[in-house]
DNA sequence: CAATTTTTATGATTAAAATCATACAACAAG
DNA sequence: CTTGTTGTATGATTTTAATCATAAAAATTG
């Protein structure tokens, strides 16, 4: 049950984009922490002192909007940078929140470091454009589905997303739990309408929940609702 | 009246941000080409090419959703690029659309040059992954307004973007005539939705409305739309 | 393990925004 | 310059999803 307290300077994503002779030097800057579940690491608005990565657990990304209510943009686990949206600038702010959904090992980089890596490393710089690239492919994606496709689509969106990201384990069910409030934040939804819909999901046996157990036993048909419909 | 055709090899994104001794490879690798107004540049799931630059005009770049339904992600004017999500694959398809609002002179370099171009010139790829940066950070923020802002809101909001990208003109309204439907379509609502809540602004004092030609009146007003109400 | 907090559950009501319907104006094209 | 198309204008209706209200489980913690 002893659970690391160290990374192993070589999973997440700035160990495995930049050269290996740079590695003694991430390993002298980098800053090691457990971040407990529930845990908020840094809170929108707060001063950007620095970059993140995951080396074990998961943290969510999230924007808020008034005092209970907020959209999670991403889950950030295994490997996964966060903190990373505001570069080349000096006194700026952290856009979004990032809070641990479980105990996590978190790795820590200070800005100046981070940006010494980056102009030390230009393979580096162009792993993390190509990551950005695709993020923001995503994000429009996922403007537009905010705009246009109803939430019954937009839950069976997530649900997609999380085997996609998290796999699914021995019994067959998407590795993760995340309450009803989450996948609902996740989806851009309230807590009851994603309710409802999940319940639509089971009944029509495109889903299977056992709490916050989820298997996709019908994948065309959880497909089917993020398509729309005149295609 | 006599237009150009040809761009001046300093203006756009590529040639601000690469080193000169590039720059004549760029003269003799772009493409030059006028787009028509409402001239489709090129469509969702197009096979990626190349990427564009604008010299001088404005392009949408859009998201389809259904045969009538669209979200604009952004516009593209002077100096801008677009067609860049897609990087680093091949054979990939082009996520999004790209439509002419006006006769546009465009400029086009191949997906080989491209990365030729990354690779040559480290300062354009960092560049690049801060535009990029910059972009998302933005990105992030629509997908939260788009699902919990509402619409009277996100119309205040992109009449603020328009505002900040295009500026005003000397009778003082914001530089883009648009269409209600492409604001609409930019706001993430139907026409009819923005057409009241564009109406409820003006009978509110907060915005002068002469057909396209719309002007910020009370930037206070305004900007506390796109506020939420309990902060 | 008792007490508190969090999460799940569900019906009823309301509000927001989409859809439908229709008319007119402006503009482009033959 | 008349005809078709695109954009504007607006009321009525419907749909979707949020809000409100309340209860019961479950999980966490002192």
């Amino acid at each position: 049950m002893k659970k690391n307290t160290q990374c192993d300077n070589q999973s997440c994503f700035l160990c495995r984009s930049c050269i290996k002779e740079w590695l003694p030097a991430v390993a002298a800057n980098k800053r090691n922490f457990v971040a407990k579940k529930g845990q908020v690491i840094f809170s929108e608005g707060d001063p950007v002192t620095g970059i993140y990565f995951v080396y074990e657990g998961n943290v969510k990304v999230h924007k808020k909007w008034g005092p209970d209510k907020e959209l999670i943009i991403r889950f950030a686990n295994k490997g996964a940078i966060f903190g990373h949206r505001v570069l080349g600038k000096q006194a700026a702010n952290y856009p979004i929140s990032a809070t641990a959904l479980e105990e996590s090992l978190i790795c820590y980089v200070n800005m100046d470091f981070f940006e010494a890596t980056l102009k030390v490393n230009p393979g580096f710089t162009y792993d993390l454009m190509l990551f950005f690239a695709e993020e923001l492919k995503e994000a429009e994606r996922k403007m537009r589905n905010l705009a246009h496709m109803p939430v019954k689509g937009r839950v069976a969106q997530a649900l997609i997303s999380l085997k996609e990201q998290f796999g699914t384990n021995g019994e067959g069910h998407v590795d993760i739990e995340l309450t009803r409030q989450d996948l609902a934040s996740y989806a851009g939804a309230t807590y009851e309408t994603v309710f409802r819909v999940v319940n639509e999901m089971i009944q029509e046996g495109t889903i299977i929940a056992n709490g916050k157990k989820i298997s996709i036993t019908d994948t065309d048909k959880l497909f089917a609702l993020t398509q729309d419909s005149t295609l």
